[in-house]
DNA sequence: ATGTCTTTGTGAACGCGTGCACAAAGATTG
DNA sequence: CAATCTTTGTGCACGCGTTCACAAAGACAT
């Protein structure tokens, strides 16, 4: 998951676990779909199978929102729309405002995903006095200075961070002072804000990193045998101990070994 | 977290549990940040400040990959930034390809982590005619008729989708086949592939749809006072039941009000 | 060398999330 | 109306992850 959590302990929202929360997104989408090919209701097998996570999970998270399907049919498509788009609130509308109009942020600005879910982009803001004025998927860029007043007009209450590191901590001081208290962080930095903002964090590095954790390992185990099999606790001084033999050729050598995707354990 | 763990069930990956692997990034971004300030060394409770976690997490996750610490002392920063590298295997070069280059894919292909943590962008490919041999991030775009050739010759295993939905399942398998074995997907779908194969996911209308969650649990608690304290299952039939009261204003409404940050409780 | 002080590394307890397995509910058929 | 069959909703057990709290380890001063 692209994700991280931040902030928000353990504190089950009202009821509905985190983790379910997280959930419901999949399974709207999944059921937005069938919706789409008019199809009328749908079991709980069926859905989960769409969303890729497994039934028991997906009537036990549909259980923390209240009873809505019927035993020996299954849900009904577009009563279970409604009722989850009205739990994770996008039966109302949220403008949004997107800070760093740079590569990455023309490419939000782009994304069709928003406004089909609720989501408006109110507007573009960025640092750079050269980009004020200029339009972005049809929206004039607008000057930072204007920040404040932006956020204040529209009643902006989630705010996307797409500047560079250096600058995040600052915006996010910014718009959080200007009365937003959801932020979705693009920038590689821890931002501290105050208790009752949420941070949600993207951070497209740290997955990668990990897929390359998983894939190191992946080559390890064919090319090296067994080298994590004997359960050493790993570790003299220098590198190139346990896994990785031949470092820099592992990646071609490994690569095409491990071609017929092996059974996991 | 903007992410979605796909497959790999609950396996540890060799005693390193997911959730630690899932932080190791960011212990090596803090500790990157660190060494560029030439700081020798750093204790359990300053490094998990800077990467905002919690100290005793911090030393269990390092406890898992050995006994790098000082006791008295802290952890040595170089040393500790190559040991993390060389378990998440950054000390080699990754050869990434990215399919798709829209909007999205332009900006992953500017993006510049990638190359700062041995991540090599291998090539771009598009699907469109028209986009081969366009110069994006100083590299041409490439053809997806070539994309098992490219693969090969380049000894990739990281596939980055950023394809409309309805393409990505199929360059997901063409990817596979060719030899990725890790994907990390931003179309917004649920890929279906062998065993074997990690996919990570990263859905920003996912990521929004969560805050909008807790946004709209916050604006409820203060307009609406305690529709959801009674605990009532929810639910009569048609709209409006619960928190929503004034769905449409309730976005302004709301915003205003908790404008200084409650406590959490 | 001895004592003090700092900080790590980890045993143990706890809580959340997951998955199994089944009883309850209702549709459907005869 | 009774029997059967499908599918939900959930009690329960298990395992992973988090957090606490402290003993062991080593630096540093005397």
């Amino acid at each position: 998951m692209a994700t991280g959590r931040t902030h928000r302990p353990a504190t089950r929202s009202r009821g509905i676990p985190e983790a379910t929360v997280a959930r419901l997104p999949l399974y709207l989408r999944a059921l937005t779909a069938l919706s789409e090919r008019s199809v009328p209701t749908v079991s709980s097998e069926e859905l989960a199978a769409a969303a890729g996570v497994n039934s028991a999970k997906l009537r036990k998270d549909f259980s923390y929102l209240g009873s809505y399907g019927t035993r020996g049919v299954g849900y009904d498509v577009e009563y279970l729309v409604y009722q989850i788009s009205r739990e994770l609130g996008l039966t109302q509308d949220w403008p949004v405002v997107i800070v760093g109009i740079g590569n990455l942020g023309a490419a939000l600005a782009n994304y069709g995903g928003f406004a089909s879910r609720g989501f408006r982009v109110a507007a573009l803001i960025d640092a750079d006095p050269a980009m004020a004025g200029k339009p972005v998927a049809g929206m004039p860029v607008q000057h930072t200075d204007d920040l404040e007043k932006i956020i204040e007009e529209n009643g902006v209450s989630i705010g996307v961070i797409a500047t560079p590191a250096g600058a995040a901590q600052q915006v996010s001081e910014r718009l959080i002072a200007a009365g937003v208290t959801s932020i979705l962080n693009f920038a590689p930095t821890v931002l501290s804000v105050p208790d009752g903002v949420d941070v949600r964090k993207v951070d497209l590095s740290i997955e990668l990193q990990i897929l390359a954790f998983h894939e190191q390992r992946k080559a390890g185990e064919e090319t090296g045998g067994g080298a994590e099999a004997a359960g050493t606790p790993a570790e003299g001084t220098t590198g190139g101990a346990s896994g990785t033999g031949a470092a820099p050729a592992a990646g071609r050598a490994g690569r095409r070994l491990r071609a017929q995707g092996r059974a996991r354990g």
